[in-house]
DNA sequence: GGTTGTTGGTCTCAAAAAGAGACTAGCACT
DNA sequence: AGTGCTAGTCTCTTTTTGAGACCAACAACC
């Protein structure tokens, strides 16, 4: 429920007294929150390749439930990163593009995604090196 | 459980058969997972800026449940990005710092920190406006 | 010498979140 | 008449998270 003001110190260096800091006005952990679930990226980086209908997420991303795939859709347009178009087609249907608040999201987000691939192995060895030391 | 294999096809924007990918090892999913939870990224902007002690970041993090910081520093540490090391005072004492791999990967995830810090705005002004059309 | 405090945890139980799958409505196609 | 498509919702179960008690060993205090 708290909300901990830790970015400015954190970022700039200076020490401050923790006490005084605003627990309830945290931008970073606010915005972390929401794109930090465990679909959020996968369906920002979707869609910022191209707009997707509904069933087309859906079956991009095999492994999300209905139900996650639409409230993940959901939270994202909440927070302005996605818009949501109903066509009215027979039956209707619904696609998702992303506005430029995502693009602008994205950008920074994309580089920590390329990090991921570059460096996924040397997370797997750090993986096997711990697991054989926690047997020990 | 399945992962999919995704950011080839995103970030190069070459369409392929998605049955062909392999749902077992996507390096993105694999890596964005960990540090994707809602402690991770707040560790390690703590620890990008010094060591701590177990205590402390406790301390600098009060909604934590010691459970929590005990989990998401081992998985932490299991993926390479911070090290433990104990020191024997009494009671001893145990250090957590960042490792070459975890200021690897700090590097581009400050972006998006730094993104939220500048972007809080606009995101609560999308939550507001999107909330006001919700109950009309 | 008994109480209290500190260290970094683990354990248990309750609450919240996520996953699995059935179900919906309206229409199109066969 | 039956089947399938659309984008969801509803319910139930499983997993994850949170809250808080408990631990051992020692130090400092009174």
């Amino acid at each position: 429920m708290a909300i901990y003001l830790m970015e400015k110190r954190m970022l700039n260096g200076q020490e401050c007294d923790t006490q005084t800091w605003d627990m309830g006005n945290c931008p970073v952990r606010d915005v972390l929150d929401r794109i930090a679930g465990k679909w959020s990226t996968l369906l920002l980086e979707a869609l910022a390749h191209k707009p997707y209908r509904f069933g087309e997420l859906r079956r991009l991303v095999p492994d999300i439930s209905q139900r996650m795939l639409t409230q993940t859709l959901r939270d994202l347009q909440r927070d302005g990163y996605i818009e949501r178009e109903v066509f009215p087609t027979k039956p209707p249907s619904v696609e998702y593009r992303m506005t430029d608040l995502g693009r602008s999201l994205f950008e920074p987000l994309s580089k920590v995604l390329l990090w991921a691939g570059e460096n996924h192995a040397s997370v797997k060895a750090a993986r096997v090196k711990f697991d054989e030391s926690e047997l020990a």
